[in-house]
RNA sequence: CGGGAUGUAGCGUAGCCCGGUUAUCGCGCCUGGUUUGGGACCAGGAGGUCGCAAGUUCGAAUCUUGCCAUCCCGACCA
């Protein structure tokens, strides 16, 4: 009771701040705009992390470290990047403190040991990645260079949210330099196709791929790829970006290679990233009001075993079904959690699950083990059913899956039903305020982009790729327009 | 960064306007017992720098100032 979330309907913003909290995934901390990841948040994560890595060894990339700090000067080589993101850096001018001679016991700055060139907290890695390939980069032979990264990046927002915007965030960025701008091209669109796939058949979240419009395009970029999602409220999120970065890069840390004809040429380059804002999409994608809603593939926990017995000779009776049981999951790699703690009952266990998001539950109690049965419900739909233990975990296994593909179902139907086209400003802006993504014609000018995000407060969020070409008139300046773009409100 | 709100035990709160012994209540926690098929019950118990720091005062959770953090709205944001 002590832990009932506050509803959807009621108040968006806080019953997505409670799923957090509640949830266990995060927690926030002593410093401004950085939260603490707890376990269950973390091991989510790292599930995470582990499939879209083994994804990224497929495609034929490496990992590798590069540093936190980036020296001012490398970080400024790269104009318009490092103007993208002048505003939010964190930068370190001094590299000793000492005992304040007025505050005992107190510490201070040491005006004395100001850095001679200050260093910038990284909030990409472009520069400092960039200046190590130009030494790494000689001849066409040394290409592609594929390579990720998995790190924390500083963005000093001014406004924070759990997971979905922090000062300090988990994210990886992919690196690679190729030959040519059609391999940098290909490249970008295969690891958008990675995140795509990746977000749909794990996160069971429906995305759209498109490229951004140059407003909203990666600074220093000169295509910006991504995938968007739609949340609950109908609201955007981008799940993932990957950009095309031409020789922007290569020509500010002058990284050349020898082709074969022995002529110096510019590499071209690609970076993509995504990061723990992911999980943010996927709490706001799926989870209800009784708490979060996890997709199998992903879940920290998968299935959980409640038992139901009366006195010690039942508990006894009770635990040695679960523990074969327990076995059997395991042994087809599923994770389960036999939760015998006797100081929690039942229900108290069933609601704590449920919050939790853990996809199957498995209540055992004695009136159960005399059918020889168990009492199976799922977390999606909260459906429950009687199943023999002689099938239990093959029909678990059949379970998990569909619950997967069930919950990837729901949330296309859910964007299907929240996704229109509009033809006037008015329809546009209802539509918008109905919460829908609005497929509308727009001029191609930046001014005209701006004005619409000023007065109906929705962005583009992409041309979709193979977008439909079809003419038509601008919904704000009625101008010729020759495809319709992606509109909505966004996170 | 601008506007608004909040901060009292792990969580939610009363008290604050109008300063005055041991700071209220519920949940949770600990011990013992009874329980266990949707957030159990009884009895006993522990737990507090009242966000932090200065100030006013004989005396501050309460008044003043500064700072920190969180939430909401805006601006900003790959």
């Amino acid at each position: 009771m002590g832990k009932a979330i506050t509803g959807r309907e009621e108040d968006y913003s806080q019953w997505y701040n409670d799923l957090v909290i509640k949830g266990s995934l995060a927690d926030y901390s002593a410093v401004r705009g950085c939260m603490v990841i707890k376990p269950y948040g973390f091991t989510l994560w790292e599930n995470m992390r582990n499939q879209l890595d083994k994804m990224f060894k497929e495609t034929g990339h490496v990992n590798a470290y590069f540093p936190l700090f980036i020296p001012k000067s490398l970080f400024e080589a790269e104009e318009k990047n490092a103007e993208g993101f002048a505003k939010e850096c964190a930068i370190v001018t001094h590299y000793r403190l000492k005992s304040d001679p007025s505050k005992s016991g107190k510490l201070m700055v040491d005006p004395e040991a100001k850095l001679e060139e200050e260093l910038i907290v990284r909030p990409t890695s472009e520069a400092i990645i960039w200046s190590t390939y130009k030494n790494w980069i000689q001849s066409y032979r040394d290409l592609p260079l594929l390579i990720n990264q998995w790190a924390n990046v500083v963005r000093w927002e001014m406004r924070t949210r759990l997971f979905l915007r922090t000062a300090e965030f988990l994210w990886q960025e992919g690196h690679t330099a190729h030959a040519t701008r059609e391999e940098a091209l290909e490249e970008t669109e295969k690891m958008l196709g990675v995140y795509a796939d990746f977000v749909e058949q794990y996160m069971a979240v429906p995305v759209i791929k498109g490229i951004k419009t140059p407003n909203e395009r990666f600074a220093g970029a000169d295509e910006t790829y991504c995938i968007e999602a739609m949340m609950q409220d109908g609201k955007a999120l981008q799940a993932g970006t990957s950009h095309f970065l031409g020789q922007n890069f290569a020509k500010a840390f002058d990284v050349q290679f020898s082709n074969k004809e022995n002529k110096l040429e510019y590499v071209w380059a690609t970076s993509w990233g995504v990061s723990t804002r992911l999980i943010g999409a996927l709490i706001m994608a799926h989870s209800d009001d009784q708490g979060l809603v996890l997709p199998p593939r992903i879940a920290p926990l998968q299935v959980v075993i409640v038992p139901i017995y009366k006195g010690e000779e039942g508990k006894k009776i009770v635990d040695e079904k679960a523990r074969w049981i327990v076995n059997e999951l395991k042994g087809k790699g599923i994770s389960v959690k036999y939760d015998d703690d006797d100081t929690a009952r039942p229900g108290w266990k069933f609601a704590e699950y449920e919050l939790k998001g853990v996809p199957v539950r498995i209540a055992l109690g004695q009136r159960d083990l005399e059918q020889n049965v168990a009492e199976v419900a799922r977390r999606d739909t909260k459906e429950k059913q009687t199943v023999s233990l002689d099938n239990l975990v093959n029909e678990v296994e059949k379970l998990l899956e569909d619950i997967q593909q069930n919950m990837f179902n729901r949330a296309l139907l859910f964007r299907k039903e929240h996704i229109c086209q509009a033809d006037t400003w008015e329809e546009f802006v209802q539509a918008l305020d109905k919460g829908n993504f609005v497929m509308a014609h727009w001029d191609g000018t930046s001014e005209t982009e701006e004005k619409i995000k000023e007065t109906a407060k929705a962005t583009i969020r992409c041309i979709p790729l193979n977008n439909p070409q079809e003419s038509g008139k601008c919904i704000l300046t009625g101008n010729l327009s020759k495809e319709r773009v992606l509109f909505a409100r966004a996170y």
